[in-house]
DNA sequence: TGTACATCAGTGAACGCGCGTTCACTGATGTAC
DNA sequence: TGTACATCAGTGAACGCGCGTTCACTGATGTAC
């Protein structure tokens, strides 16, 4: 039941956008409103669960895709599955992509339970130069260092590193953070209308990009 | 009166969050709701001239930090003076950037006169590729090309280059829209909570990565 | 200089709507003896 | 096998609220003669 709630919300989501109301997942659920409260504690409790399964959905086919390929040493084939598998899941469920990555949701905020969920796709990529640099595929020599990187910066990196990658040198985890970057970067522009008039080849230009980006990273 | 109206209304999004409501916004001005009729057709009406006019603020902050850097043929400088400006504005109008940048608004659909204001930005970045390569400062043999180019995807820069970077060789234009891409993506993970406890130092980190791309752009 | 009139910014009440949440309740289902 | 009772999913009315939009209006200001 609480399962059919969430399939039913989500549909409203993907229906009319980002603002969830109970009432009209009761309505389509053909229920009476205060119904819903057996199951969940209030509007914001729904929301934090599927955001939650946004995040594990997210995970599950991402992990999904990079297991794919078989042959584990094959970097830049595991990179590219992985990354179409992130994009697939955001063309498939938009308004959930949204409810992630878009603008925060007014008056809501995201308790600290989704942040391990959250982290299973950036540590899915990470995963990716972890094997390769340990199998020595790939160097840190191979990415060429910037000039100057803040003590701060590389702080960050470091704490970043031990929570989600770790035994990967500092400038390979910059190099990923980059790429993970660029792949939201790319995705959020393309669902939010910021591509319109400018890239109409969206899967190829996606895939360039994830290719070029794999250079970046020396896979 | 409308610059007044519209004053309230942006600080009323940035206290509340992309929900904006001409209620509020007349309470706000010691007004009764319909009085706000006299000078918008329409809540979206509203709306729509904020997007407007946020294309233009931050155009105007783009153009001003380019146009400071007063040697032209500084190219890393006004790359670095621009992206700047954008992160600036941005954080000092969140709520703005999230219209402009974040998930659509719920039934709102943007309309047309918004394209030119919104290209602002992204022609002067462009133009700093425009005028690097007129001076030969920056050569398209310079950036690595991708070993295979979609078609389709060299018909959109083609297309893309004659709007707003005329003369400019696609290879850069697509270095250039690989950065943009990046700058936004940068942006938008920091302004969205996706940083959160991966990157404290924020503004080190978004100097770095601006550095980054400019070592792509070869310039 | 003074009066008549037009303009127009802002008012206040009302419309119909949707929202999240509460609360006492009904009535079916299952369990215990 | 049959009765008494507990459980509990779902109901329906109500709460107080905010919303966008309309409409007839007031009353101050400015203009024309």
């Amino acid at each position: 039941m609480i399962e059919e709630i969430k399939r039913v919300a989500r549909q409203r989501l993907a229906a009319e956008g980002a603002n969830l109301s109970l009432r009209a997942v009761a309505r389509d659920m053909g229920m009476v409103s205060s119904a819903l409260y057996r199951y969940f504690a209030s509007r914001d409790d729904l929301l934090t669960v599927l955001i939650l399964d946004g995040y594990n959905a997210l995970g599950d086919a991402v992990e999904a895709a990079d297991a794919a390929v078989t042959d584990r040493t094959r970097l830049r084939a595991r990179w590219l599955s992985a990354t179409r598998a992130v994009r697939d899941w955001a063309l498939a469920n938009r308004a959930e992509y949204a409810l992630l990555y878009g603008s925060p949701v007014p008056g809501y905020a995201a308790p600290q339970d989704t942040i391990a969920a959250a982290a299973r796709t950036p540590i899915v990529l990470a995963a990716i130069l972890t094997d390769g640099y340990a199998a020595g595929i790939v160097t840190a020599a191979g990415f060429r260092r910037p000039a100057s990187l803040p003590a701060a910066v590389q702080a960050d990196l470091s704490r970043t590193r031990d929570q989600i990658a770790p035994g990967l040198p500092e400038e390979l985890l910059h190099a990923g953070l980059t790429c993970w970057l660029q792949l939201f970067g790319v995705l959020s522009f393309e669902l939010f209308g910021q591509l319109n008039n400018v890239i109409d080849a969206r899967a190829e230009f996606f895939g360039q990009q994830m290719e070029l980006m794999a250079d970046l990273m020396g896979i």
